[in-house]
DNA sequence: CCCGAAAGTGGATACGTTTTCACGAATCTC
DNA sequence: GAGATTCGTGAAAACGTATCCACTTTCGGG
């Protein structure tokens, strides 16, 4: 049963030419007509299919792509990979999948992890600094970040959505309802959001309703129970995350805070049970599947030229859960 | 500042031994103390990392385990990916992802893209029949199945979530309710489900209540949508799946069916979102992640013999989504 | 008609590793 | 104390591929 694969060499000899010949006519080299037809008639019969090992060690590189993700738990990452994966599959690149947790310290795991395998190009939602990432920039393995992009890091593109931008239509629209105190729930790496978040803001920025969560989603409801515990003046808050989210739609429950009549809530990353949440979730749409989609496309078209990064757009979609400030 | 890295034969020189001493030290081969010692030493101050493709090649084979999945955008499909990768990560081993989409023919491309990269071991949720695993099993490859099991696979072991006592308490509860009129609403690959289904409601089986979509969306809301106006007269419905019981709930707020007063629901699969659900929604919960790492354990632990599968219980969790049958 | 260029081809090499084999030294057995 | 056994070790082979290089053939230009 155990039947051995036919090898470049079985498909030489069968068809009258060199290994050399046969490599260059399924690598698209230059070859005689009649040559080459009669070794891919052959390498069809033979059902032969070229062995990656042995192109990878002679190539000294690992084909197919590294994806380094914080949690493939969130749908929004779930999403993100999907966008890398139907990019890669339509190259017929393997994926290599690792999490992060974003932690650097796991991240640099996963980079070892990867190099060890030889693979040179990776599309990643960083966590870790550029010290985290020395050891795989110099070994040159082109990389791309995704969704966020770290402090530190020189010459990486990065494929990110419009955080400024969404965070600024979120702000304006709550402020037009009225609201002043307004709090910004957020995850890891979002020193953007929150930068974008008080410039938005301007003078009407709390630094005490500024609040971060580490990934889990039992730290992003701490923070959120926390939050609105502490300042229950506060009369809305955008939450940078579906998990945060989340997290806040359950710590309003909990605290008879009813949205959006006591709490208006702007969610980033629009995801299918908002709809279906009650009241549904007013969110900041980003399109997760096109960044991990064009993420891969950079880093696989990454022909020796540094490509520059690009931003994509966010959309607010409007649904049910802000309201005008509560009379209080 | 492409720096090359360092090899074992460097290590060897600079060591003052052989390349085959190197070797075995490393791979924990016995060797006197002192030239461990030294070995060792040379080999952290030189930041030697073996090189997964030298040894892959050797071998004939490549480390490292496969994971294929219908979707990694279903949330369910995330936690089981999150499984496999925590175990992989333990044991310090890649993950190579791809998705099927539950269709056989891309299944069939993505395992000989395994194949191609030369991987041993993959976990699975199997889309095709046995002839898309032929000839992965036809080159010594180790699978196992996870969430579901395919027909006319012989000795593949799975890790399954026990689906039969599954329905069988959610059908059980729905009857006790007073319930006659139950739906099944099922995605691809719930053969298992279906048969407890007819099984645990015996004579009160309606086979015009038991629908099926595909993987997507749109066809599981068509399904859903289909089925509620076509048979108006039924007063509970459990469906197979998270995507499945989001599609349920739109449909049914559309068609204007109150939960649970028009229409009882349970869902297979807990979901964070669940609980954020108007109303908050009665579920099967499945070990999603404990299935992932046990199917990656075996694919891990297979050491020649075959193991035997796994079945992991699963859990009726009350909520609101369910209420005695209407008046009607 | 001859010479140079271009195209086609195959032999040989190298990639980094693991594993087999053989050899010397040290230890054990009787 | 001599032979047998074990242990530690290094040289060499093999894995399958891509690519360099040298060789032959063909063709076009002068």
């Amino acid at each position: 049963m155990n039947m051995r694969r036919a090898t470049i060499k079985d498909v030489a000899e069968a068809a009258g030419v060199g290994v050399a010949t046969v490599s260059r006519v399924l690598s698209g080299g230059s070859a005689s007509p009649e040559t080459r037809e009669r070794v891919l008639t052959v390498a069809a019969q033979l059902d032969y299919r070229p062995s990656a090992l042995g192109r990878n060690l002679r190539q000294q590189r690992a084909g197919g792509i590294g994806l380094l993700l914080p949690d493939v738990t969130d749908s929004f990452y779930g999403r993100l990979a999907d966008g890398v994966l139907s990019c890669a599959r339509a190259a017929g690149e393997p994926v290599i999948l690792g999490t992060t947790g974003d932690d650097a310290e796991r991240e640099a795991d996963q980079i070892g992890i990867l190099l060890e395998q030889g693979v040179e190009r990776v599309v990643a939602v960083p966590s870790g600094d550029a010290e985290v990432w020395a050891p795989a920039r110099r070994t040159g393995l082109t990389a791309v970040f995704a969704h966020r992009s770290a402090p530190g890091h020189g010459d990486v593109p990065a494929v990110l959505a419009d955080d400024r931008g969404g965070v600024r239509t979120a702000v304006d629209y709550l402020t037009g309802l009225g609201h002043r105190r307004i709090a910004y729930l957020g995850g890891p790496g979002q020193e953007q959001r929150v930068a974008a978040f008080r410039q938005a803001l301007g003078a009407l920025v709390d630094e005490e309703l500024v609040v971060f969560a580490r990934g889990s989603r039992d730290s992003a409801y701490a923070a959120a129970a926390g939050l609105f515990q502490r300042r229950p003046d506060l009369t809305a808050v955008l939450a940078g995350g579906n998990l945060l989210g989340e997290a806040a739609v359950l710590a309003a429950r909990e605290l008879d805070l009813r949205v959006p009549k006591d709490l208006s809530l702007i969610m980033f990353d629009d995801v299918p049970w908002a709809e279906l949440c009650a009241p549904p979730l007013t969110v900041v749409a980003q399109p997760a599947e096109d960044i991990g989609y064009r993420a891969a496309e950079l880093v696989l078209r990454a022909g020796g030229r540094r490509p520059r990064g690009v931003l994509l757009p966010t959309e607010l979609i409007v649904r049910g859960s802000c309201g005008p400030r509560r009379a209080s």
